[in-house]
DNA sequence: ACTGGCACTCGAAACTCAGGAGTGCCAACC
DNA sequence: GGTTGGCACTCCTGAGTTTCGAGTGCCAGT
């Protein structure tokens, strides 16, 4: 027996299609009808076999058409499609929606919903990390005498801030200090280094300012590394109860795991270069309750390097080819809106 | 028949109990049992018969057991149950919970979250608005010599970013000078007073600067009185997968509602004193498809004036004095973090 | 006014059964 | 040898039937 007999990839295609299309069980007679293979049922059903003895398509049930199994769509992800281009109408759709946003809350906010309406599944979008991008600007602002505002702003146009308390009244003169040096110190560092830059900071003021300065850098040190920065948007929940026939396997566990934002970060996995999908498939997410789940996701950000990760969650039976040209093409127009502003 | 009978207003407090409790039409004989009420079933049934005919109560089908009507669970929460409180250690792990917060928006991701926990049911909290809060302090930071990003600060804690791109390079000098007359202008201005506050700010450059300051102005005009700034945070979806055995009801129609976040606005309703809980049951709230959906919603803030809404979304068959006493609980904790912050 | 008794109702769950989609296998065919 | 039509077999699905029992309304008795 041949390794890789052309005609039965194309059941296996034709199967695939076929369920993602009408979620049911596929048979050999409606296969040749909805498909032209050229051959005969009986035929199909000899390479259903084969298929099945080589673990990419099961019956549910002895009488029963056949479905993909995990390692049908693996191998139709990988081998039997091709990832499907949007039509221009959709691409100046997508440009423009982006376009209109305001900040990068907005565009994080637009991006979520957009790649939800467009896959009509669940879409995750991670705010840009920290870590990976670079200190724009620090600004100190007094709010009262004894009460001071940090505000952070990134490169990827995030804005952090902290209310830092002082002891006693803080002169106007010592704020502006303060301002020009950390922003000398900091500006255009990448966040990673800010450590570093910021170890030096206290050095030059009076010995009387240094507890609170020690505060304000311990601080800003903190906004650089917290955890709490790997922040996702989740939106299309609603795009769940297209599954409501399945509620226990396709919804239920869906729901819950996007409460987690822990698990929602391991399942897009690391930011990719935004040409690079990542599809994971039913089994081979870390999660067994999402066992019935896909996951397709990548990075987006600068061309060379990814600043954070967006994808979309769905039953394994999702449209591979549409959904992966839409994920792809979100993160490809958002990168681009981001390297504008 | 006397139109106030104790007893049968006991028969119905039962009924609305024993049925949050179970989710089961409640017969007679099982309430006598369950509750004790010191009367026969057949009595019950004569109590029963006349609040079916008054409306409180109805019959799926002629050989069930009752359930309340949304009229029951509106005379339940008016006349028949008292707000539970919370123990001590809930007060305690909900204050401490929220002490834990960085910054406004983690209030109120914190709050969320929080409040789904508790209620065990789907949890809304809007943004504290704009409009009711003041002017803390604006910042101008160059970005590039002719980016611009506008900070604005408000009393809430809230920042609100924007920017605006010149014709031209800008000087630094200008950038102060715009930065110390914004702040004499509108700092402590309510965001409502804002726009005349602004009117006269520009009359005071130099005709040359005065498009760029334009431009700025109506920026910052536009974050004032952004529609967008309605926003709102949701979580605790998970919570209706505890409904799952009535998808299309309960679960299908709430998810739905959820992205709408207009729709969710429209049902928390006009923010109210924190004290004031706000309830719609059923067919109380103003979207036909949420029906057998309860609100408990009540607005939180400072104490003479709410700045925003918070609430659940549940089935009408909720435990309401628990989860009356929770929303009011944790807006009470919320008002007091805001104020101290 | 309350209670026990009783006939009645009607949905839920269990059961049965026919229909049919789908399969595997085999002999025939090209 | 790969392909095909034929055929017996499997077993799920859905419709129809029956049973069971919780719950009711009503009435006569206390």
């Amino acid at each position: 027996m041949r390794v890789l007999d052309e005609r039965k990839l194309d059941v296996l295609r034709a199967i695939v299609e076929d369920y993602v299309a009408t979620h049911e069980p596929v048979g050999s007679k409606t296969l040749v009808d909805r498909h032209n293979l050229g051959v005969s049922p009986a035929t199909v059903r000899n390479d259903m076999a084969a298929l099945e003895e080589e673990g990419y398509i099961t019956q549910p049930h002895t009488s029963a058409g056949r479905i993909p199994t995990d390692a049908g769509y693996r191998l139709f992800v990988d081998k039997l499609s091709t990832v499907k281009t949007l039509s221009q109408a959709e691409k100046r759709a997508i440009s423009s929606f982006l376009a209109g946003a305001v900040d990068l809350d907005d565009v994080v906010r637009r991006t979520v919903r957009l790649l939800a309406q467009i896959t009509r599944q669940v879409a995750i979008v991670q705010y840009p990390t920290l870590t990976r991008s670079s200190v724009r600007h620090v600004e100190v602002v007094t709010m009262t005498p004894r009460r001071l505002l940090l505000v952070l702003i990134t490169s990827a146009g995030r804005v952090e801030q902290r209310i830092v308390e002082s002891q006693e009244d803080v002169e106007e003169q010592l704020i502006a200090d303060l301002r020009s040096r950390l922003n000398t110190a900091l500006t255009g560092k990448r966040l990673t280094d800010a450590a570093t830059a910021l170890a030096s900071v206290s050095e030059n003021f009076a010995p009387a300012d240094r507890p609170l300065v020690a505060t304000i850098v311990s601080t800003l040190l903190e906004a650089f590394t917290d955890e709490g920065e790997q922040r996702i948007a989740v939106g299309g929940a609603a795009n769940l109860t297209r599954y409501g026939d399945d509620f226990e396997r396709n919804v239920k566990p869906v729901l819950e795991a996007l409460e987690e934002h822990v698990i929602l970060l391991k399942l897009l996995g690391e930011a990719t270069h935004p040409q690079t999908l990542t599809v994971r498939i039913g089994h081979e997410n870390p999660y067994e309750e999402l066992a019935t789940t896909s996951v397709v996701a990548t990075g987006y950000g600068s061309k060379s390097e990814a600043l954070a990760t967006l994808g979309i969650v769905g039953p394994t039976y999702m449209d591979y080819p549409s959904t992966m040209g839409a994920v792809r093409a979100v993160a490809r127009y958002v990168s681009q809106i981001l390297a504008d502003s």
